[in-house]
DNA sequence: TTGTAGGCGTTATCAA
DNA sequence: TTGATAACGCCTACAA
């Protein structure tokens, strides 16, 4: 393996005047530089990133964890984040993990790797919050879920009020003439999100005088097309419903196309309600109806806290953005 | 930042031991295991991958490197790759390029931070291969993309055959009594995926006598929802067609989409065909008619190519993976 | 402008 | 079974 040193030897200079020219310094005479830029574009040479971060003490890293690597509204949510980190003199590191693991023993293991300035949460469950979180001292904001009730100073917050927002999606489903509803969701005793969401849905039909049969009318599936497929058959033996509110688009889609095909239509027969607003949900067919989530916002707000959070070391602060009522073709008005 | 030192020094043993419980190595007393676990659980001690790495020569690790964040063929594969490596005893790690960024370039880095013993490329640029890949030594796969006209002793590959496929589609397309077809496909100039799948869709149309005007049949769009959704509206604006052949799943969605709004029904007005046999293209309304590419195939292939490589250090092979035409519902046989 | 030397946190070697 | 010590490749005072 190449090093700097070979370089050097090569070169006749000295490691620190190669290590200046590669870190583009200016006190390298320019025959040097030349000299020296030469040889390592001959060889190709590439400096090793592991023992430029073991010395470098403050590395104007930001880490993005993002749990969950199929959630799209994640990936718009990266995307945007991605957009606004050039604006900056910081180094984004986008750091993936599945949906099943434990993203603070995570990220402690890249605090420790990358010596990063924040950290950006996408997605994460409370409960690994409460256990862990002790442990890491950088800055951070949890993006997408709601962190008042974890105390810590160094973690902030910005998320969609689910509660409201799916007590916003029956509402509509309701003023729409439903009142037999089916629920698909995430596993109610693991996914805080889903909890949050389903505490929403209750508080609506509460608030309507409708009864809900959560045995029947909930059925629990992952957040995906095939699992969401699965539970809307379930569903349909089990309860006689005339719309359905999936937890996420991906599931409302899942469930579309199980509906199809048992031969009923979205939504002559029964509607279908997504949440998260990703782009194919106005490029599907029927264009669906959801609960947008402003994902540029969250972006946006959640890079800006992080931000602040670093320069001016103020204290934690939990926000609350906007959703809105998307109309597609999914709901039928009864 | 706590180190091993610390541990040692708390712990009353010396670094070396530390070392070795973190290690689990089995020269340690259970008494001295016994303690030096304690204080590291008690402190939340993760070691420190960057000085791991360093020291470590060997790593047993493969990194996938993925160009394009947003390929949803390319999610499945690496979900299968993941799945795949599980049974062995490499670590896997996975790295995110954008669309339009130099792989051989990032590769070179990697190989700098991770010493891996062989890589993964998902999707590659030819040209940025034969201009750079000469400076990695490591035993590497091309997945997606065929690699039999670039001449390295370590690089194999595994592709589908493009040329055939969307020759395969055309003649699908025709067969069904479509004449008048359009293409959405990727920048001819830039695209080496697109120039080849254009070369099957010529052979096609060469083989059955008809002429294809490319100014005004074919429209060049990136590979996302947006992008073919306009081109689609640019097509429909220029020529008369009766079919549209787009170079990915995604594009056919965006195509649809486009159509629809626009008024026309698919198929029974213009029919659509797609390129990929992504998960949604069944979920999708109606169900897309494509190329499925066997993902699971390329990735199984694609490891076990480069397993053998390092392992047996045998010569680079480049082979294809047969697809299959997927009849869904959005081509109506005229 | 350049070079020397020490240290970043870890593992490996060797001796005790 | 342990511990001291020398690397790993790079950066950065500090000295020249």
């Amino acid at each position: 393996m190449l090093t700097i040193k070979d370089i050097a030897k090569e070169s006749g200079y000295s490691v620190s005047t190669v290590s200046r020219v590669l870190n583009h310094r200016r006190d390298v005479s320019s025959e040097a530089k030349k000299k020296i830029e030469e040889i390592v574009k001959m060889h190709h040479f590439v400096p090793n990133n592991n023992a430029k971060r073991l010395k470098q003490i403050t590395s104007k890293t930001i880490v993005v964890l993002v749990k969950g690597t199929s959630n799209m509204l994640f990936s718009s949510i990266v995307e945007e984040i991605q957009a606004m980190m050039e604006q900056t003199s910081y180094t984004l590191k986008v750091s993936y993990l599945d949906e099943d693991d434990n993203e603070v023993r995570q990220a402690a293991v890249v605090c420790r790797e990358t010596n990063p300035m924040g950290l950006l949460f996408l997605g994460g469950n409370v409960e690994y919050f409460e256990r862990g979180f002790a442990e890491i001292h950088v800055p951070s904001v949890l993006v997408t879920d709601p962190g008042m009730d974890l105390h810590f100073s160094n973690l902030s917050s910005v998320a969609t009020d689910d509660v409201a927002a799916s007590q916003c999606a029956i509402d509509y489903l309701i003023s729409q003439g439903h009142e037999k509803i089916g629920i698909i969701g995430g596993d109610l005793r693991l996914s805080y999100t889903s909890i949050q969401r389903y505490r929403g849905c209750i508080e609506s039909f509460r608030a309507s005088g409708i009864e809900f049969d959560e045995k029947n009318c909930y059925e629990k599936a992952r957040f995906s097309y095939d699992s969401a497929y699965r539970a809307m058959k379930r569903l349909l033996s089990k309860a006689e419903i005339t719309a359905v509110f999936a937890m996420s688009d991906v599931m409302a889609i899942g469930a579309i196309r199980a509906l199809r095909d048992l031969g009923y239509l979205v939504p002559e027969d029964i509607s279908v309600m997504g949440f998260d607003g990703i782009t194919l949900a106005e490029y599907y067919n029927p264009k669906l109806t959801t609960i947008q989530q402003q994902y540029k916002t969250l972006a946006a707000r959640g890079v800006e806290i992080l931000l602040s959070h670093i320069e001016l070391k103020n204290r934690a602060v939990h926000e609350t953005v906007p959703f809105h009522l998307i109309e597609g073709e999914s709901v039928k008005h009864m």
